[in-house]
DNA sequence: TTTAATACGGAACATTGTTCCGGTTAGCAA
DNA sequence: TTGCTAACCGGAACAATGTTCCGTATTAAA
């Protein structure tokens, strides 16, 4: 993306716009939603709404841009957190990082579901990143004894995201928490196999 | 909603043009999904815009008063077929006619989802009016020994809606059909209890 | 430094929700 | 029937927002 068709890279001002505009996006529609004016991002990004659309030609290319960024970082946080803690420790500050992502995203639940064929790839995208992440945690742990080896990574993602989408807002709210917790504490259960 | 705070009658052109705005809201939300700009609406009723906002001062009171008038449409649907055919048939095709009715909800689904708080009691409502609508044919078939008697109506509703809304477009998909299908086959399932 | 290619910015356009107001009409009374 | 008034009507005008266009500025190579 930071390269034209041909083997040149970009120019040093539209590398630096680009990613001003990701940036700007992001923090965006994190305060204000996915519907944030695209007038709102360019001005943040302190661009014009002319360049915006030279990297982005329609609005959607820009949410996908910026859900994709994201769910890349929360891939890239699993790599991380298995490095720097201990199996279980590194699950739990995973999922609670993945409900983080899923409980920010205000208003695209409502995109994903506009029927806009532009977001269609978008939860593929998602399960595709994240399930193998999780999988990964999973396994050290399961291994580790701290949690059961019967749980699939894909079922658990859906299920947290479900639980926390239905919010609404912006926050997640103390109830979508509590399904949570004992969902998790449901991949905790006869961790070690039946005696 | 026909006449003002007061006892008095609305004025006759008044009324004509409620019932133009609905009924053209009514076609229009069907073709072109409830994102249709206000002014096709106002036009295939042949009414000003003015008009329209002052029977429904914003566009999401339009949407609200259409998706109410179909919900008791589809409930009062239910006495009549259960008068015209016997317990089983009414049954079978009440579900039919509610399916439509959900499929047809083209961008409805993202509405619900948008956070919009004139949109939140929707779902309530047409709870509390196709619940006992369908309770109603469903005691009947039960009765007559062709449906489980152990089946909620309010699940039954939920899981077909959950059926046929990801759809995403206009139609209902023939997935949807056969996975309802089989829903309702297992509303008949061992309907006589088990010898 | 010069130059050609590329990118930039923001004014202008198109679409759509919403408001406003001068003209029209329904319903009533004489 | 005629006249009157409150209520209603239509659509122009306003505001917000996605998108396009093009003259100007910047980059990077010669």
């Amino acid at each position: 993306m930071a390269e034209p068709k041909d083997g040149k890279p970009a120019r040093a001002d539209a590398r630096r716009n680009l990613h001003a505009l990701l940036d700007a996006a992001m923090e965006v529609f994190a305060t204000s939603g996915v519907d944030a004016p695209v007038r709102d991002i360019a001005e943040k990004a302190g661009v014009g709404v002319g360049t915006l659309y030279r990297h982005f030609p329609q609005r959607s290319d820009l949410i996908v841009a910026v859900f994709r960024k994201e769910v890349d970082a929360c891939a890239a946080a699993a790599s991380t957190l298995a490095e720097e803690y201990e199996p279980g420790e590194a699950l739990e500050r995973w999922l609670d990082r993945f409900i983080q992502f899923v409980a920010a995203k205000r208003g695209l639940s409502a995109a994903l579901h506009s029927g806009d064929p532009a977001f269609e790839p978008l939860p593929a995208y998602l399960m595709g990143h994240l399930a193998p992440a999780a999988s990964g945690l999973l396994q050290a742990a399961a291994t580790a004894g701290i949690v059961r080896s019967d749980v699939e990574a894909a079922d658990l993602l859906m299920a947290i995201a479900h639980l926390c989408s239905p919010d609404g807002k912006g926050g997640i709210t103390k109830e979508s928490r509590r399904m949570v917790s004992l969902l998790i504490d449901g991949i905790r259960y006869n961790a070690r196999g039946r005696p």
